[in-house]
DNA sequence: ATAGGCTGTCGAAGCGCTTCGACAGCCTCT
DNA sequence: AGAGGCTGTCGAAGCGCTTCGACAGCCTAT
């Protein structure tokens, strides 16, 4: 192993002089500084990291804590976390992986050891519990998603309230009265995890403002789920033209059930989704869809951080506003000639 | 921040007495122990990372190269992704998580700077061009998949030759007589990922064994690729009665064409899925799949890698059993009246 | 010509921990 | 009763790096 010391008695340097170069903190001549270079180089020379965090209190490792569960929206976490390690490197930072199993003690680890310098988590919680942890430390740190309380908090996230009354808005245009909600999982709803929630908000609140009726029923993923809760929706409201979904694993049943009932796409319904961009354009009919802009959203979450941690930068909320695509599962609402 | 000397001297001990406690490497009473223990705990000492790596010359990190890609089996990527950080826990290792974006030069980074002390690599190629590097240098490492050469290298995977196998003998039991496999991206195969050619060499191998006749079509995901693809099938060989998906993208638009297309699954045609279980039960029809075990591979890769730290172990290749479980999709051939 | 200010380099102190050798005190065996 | 062996604890020496203060040499302004 090359230390710091061989690069400089082979530069011909003190070794203070080669850590100056590395780290730009004081002018080097140009001369000195090109025979440092060419020295590490020669030697192959990589600065040790342990060695570095104990001097300089500072590991240069981003902690990103993603939830355990696999079962819901988990493209978009993954395209999240590849956007986070992507964008962190071209700021010379690394991504830890952390695991929502540990909760909060993860976050107490993490602090207390200078492991990382900053964390980001995801799948937050309207009140999560690792929240006071994060007031309580002056670690940057950056959620993505928003909580109910936001002070003293940086967060990221689409602004799924806004994606709500999009959606219903733009049904409502094309003459719909009756629309049909189908949303996450049970369970989604119970952890009171935002996103679910504020888009429900966003989408009863544009409703009610634009005279629409709205129906909403969670549901977990699957084809037999989804043909279950289609027939309730259907049989309380044998009117429902549009459909808005925010479930990715409740799209492609929704659409073969619909096929298979002889309901067209988009003559008889029309169906919105909230979903990952290449799953609107993959799914059998090409959908009109609000993406989750999952590597935008991994992107502004570093900046934000590598903003904190160098000093720039304050607390703040950030909210992508989200964008409709008009594509082809959607349709003027069929006259109401019955 | 707590540091190891005041835990020392509010327990009323040296440093090294307590470092002993917490690393055990040294048998220390019990009366001390517990005092040690309390100072600890009231104080709320956390180690830091650091300075620990730096003494001990272990960093207690694991890297987890995951490809860049976001386009191929994700969910998969991410189980894998999240059984190695679990388990990699549960064995005091945290782990880092590095893009394939590097390649190579991310092998050298973390193997030079002392970052982690060990390595896993996902989305290994037949002959991938970090194993040179892998060779070249002590650090242990792990990949999930298999290249060309494993000379040296410990390989964690599931078994694809034997899967290719067991689908064509399962269809071959039944009675089908044509079988066109439904492949991945032909990307996929132009970059000579092993575990695509390898099911494919299981699949044409059993198949000429068995003296079943074998059609190998590509095929990126989607519905409108898939449509494409199954009609040049049914064009080249209208009697294929079975059918070998393994694309997780194109399970459920090649069942909604068949449907759309009057062929009922299993009467008409039989299809066994290579894909993660929750796919092949959520499925329009529940498929009859071999699964493909995410979270044992990431959890073997770690175990393998934790015994290679502490001197135990030494190169091998685990190749995981495949199981194909019976479900929906798969029936006798129809009798060849025609 | 001299004071004062830059620029570029060095030496040394220390970051918080691990680990090695030393050794005091006690127990056991002869 | 004394030698030898354990057990439990301590002190000190680093691990490889950053960073602070010092200072030599040179340039500019008076």
């Amino acid at each position: 192993m090359v230390t710091l010391a061989e690069v400089a008695q082979h530069a011909g340097v003190s070794a203070s002089t080669v850590s100056y170069v590395l780290s730009g903190k004081r002018s080097i001549s140009t001369t000195t500084r090109q025979r440092v270079e060419q020295s590490i180089r020669e030697l192959g020379y990589h600065p040790n990291a342990g060695a570095r965090a104990l001097a300089s209190n500072r590991s240069n490792i981003i902690a990103l804590m993603v939830p355990l569960r696999t079962d819901m929206y988990v493209p978009v976490m993954m395209e999240i976390a590849i956007a986070v390690a992507t964008t962190a490197r071209t700021h010379g930072y690394d991504v830890l992986l952390l695991t929502g199993e540990e909760g909060p003690d993860a976050v107490r680890r993490v602090t207390g050891s200078g492991l990382a310098d900053a964390m980001i988590l995801m799948d937050v919680e309207l009140d999560d519990e690792r929240l006071p942890l994060l007031r309580g430390t002056d670690q940057p740190s950056v959620l993505i998603g928003l909580p109910a309380d936001t002070t003293g908090l940086t967060c990221v996230d689409l602004d799924f309230r806004a994606t709500g009354a999009l959606c219903v808005e733009h049904l409502a245009m094309l003459g719909h009265r009756d629309i049909a909600v189908i949303g996450e999982a049970p369970a989604v709803y119970e952890r009171h995890t935002g996103f679910a929630e504020r888009t429900l908000d966003g989408l009863r609140s544009r409703a009610q403002e634009l005279g629409v009726r709205l129906l909403h029923r969670p549901c977990e993923g699957g084809y037999d789920a989804m043909a279950l809760t289609l027939a309730r929706i259907l049989d309380e409201r044998p009117g429902t033209t549009g459909f808005v979904v925010q479930n990715e694993s409740a799209v492609e049943p929704l659409l073969a059930l619909l096929r298979q009932q002889g309901r067209a796409v988009p003559e008889d319904v029309s169906v919105v989704a909230v979903c990952p961009e290449q799953v609107a354009v993959q799914a059998s009919v090409r959908l009109t869809s609000v993406a989750i802009p999952a590597q935008e959203m991994g992107r502004h979450a570093v900046e934000r951080l590598v903003a904190k941690l160098d000093g720039r930068g304050a607390d703040e909320v950030v909210l992508i506003s989200p964008e409709l695509t008009v594509r082809a599962s959607t349709g003027p609402a069929p006259s109401r000639t019955t």
